[in-house]
DNA sequence: GTTTATACCGGATACAGTGTTCGATAACTA
DNA sequence: TAGTTATCGAACACTGTATCCGGTATAAAC
């Protein structure tokens, strides 16, 4: 690829993760973009047909990355069996602190729909390869729609408090708060 | 009120409902509206200042209208003790599915941010006003939230599915997936 | 270093949708 | 009947999107 082609691609992307933590996506126009990134306005259409075919590229590359670890060991915590949904959760959770500068959690906060469908989409693949425990009479799809929501919502719930919960209590929280038994212990008072 | 105002608001009402019903809500332009109810422009203007406040003055009525039953005595369904969550939300969906056909369900699936605030706001006080169990060791505004996206969610994975579950046995499988008692027995075969 | 390809620029333009203004007309009220 | 008020509709200003196209700068190929 060009190295102008590259230069551009990424001066917009940077413009554009600094416009969306700086206010709602929706509020983002083409034009700030342009500006922010400082690019003419028709290299901006020669590289993105729209504003959010931009931010469904972007998503692809932040869930590709995000999600890439979740399911491998990771050095930095701790290992996973198979089957342990709550470790990876907890894992998932480490990596969207870490990464994005949080605008993972805003765009979730905001209702973004595409962000949303992706990380949903996401969360339903990794939630079906770590299966929980759902009662017999109660409907498969239902059951799996409610973890993902309930997940979001708590995803949506950390950013709005700063990311200052430990996301492995977090991920405990969350698999008893839907009946699932958690192996990890929350602390009461951080040491 | 001049029947004239009271002629034209109701036709604005019924344009939006409709149209609401045909497409997302995002889709919906004040032209279309205008067109539908068939009315001047200015004159939408004189009673709605944009699209929004209309959404929102709707939303009032429609949760003014919904909730005002939920916590009564209502004769065609069954009756509720005080603190009985699992009726109320039972009589919550019956509500739900007999008004405004539908375009409640439609809205929430969406994801619209006017409405879907108004019915968040209005789950979160009926739940609060009759507590569930939740772990001492759980944030109770999490856990809050995490009861009102699982509903919210319940109610959109009803609207998908052509709202054919019996709203008894939705509202007995939502408790049971947030680790409450259930009286409700949910028949594997509908009489 | 010259050639050739192509990415970028930016002004012009077409388009869709919002919200306002205002004088004329029709409908209601007292 | 006289006075008030709602409605109408065309015109206008504004924001934002997306395309077009000739001119310029930059990179890659030889």
């Amino acid at each position: 690829m060009d190295r102008r082609q590259r230069k551009t691609r990424k001066a917009i992307y940077q413009a554009f993760e600094d416009l969306v933590s700086e206010k709602p996506y929706a509020q983002v126009t083409v034009a700030q973009i342009i500006d922010r990134a400082d690019i003419g306005r028709s290299t901006f259409y020669e590289h993105f047909e729209t504003k959010d075919e931009l931010l469904n590229d972007m998503c692809t590359e932040m869930f590709d990355h995000i999600f890439a670890g979740v399911n491998s060991h990771c050095v930095t915590h701790r290992a996973l069996q198979t089957g342990d949904l709550e470790g990876r959760l907890a894992h998932l959770l480490y990596h969207l602190r870490d990464t994005y500068d949080g605008i993972c959690g805003k765009l979730l906060k905001e209702g973004e729909p595409v962000f949303t469908s992706y990380f949903r989409q996401r969360l339903a693949e990794l939630i079906e390869e770590n299966p929980p425990h759902i009662p017999g009479d109660m409907p498969h799809d239902l059951a799996l729609d409610l973890f993902v929501s309930a997940f979001v919502e708590t995803v949506v719930w950390w950013f709005s408090h700063g990311l200052k919960a430990d996301p492995q209590d977090l991920a405990s929280w969350f698999m008893r708060m839907l009946g699932q038994p958690s192996s990890h212990v929350v602390k009461a008072i951080a040491e």
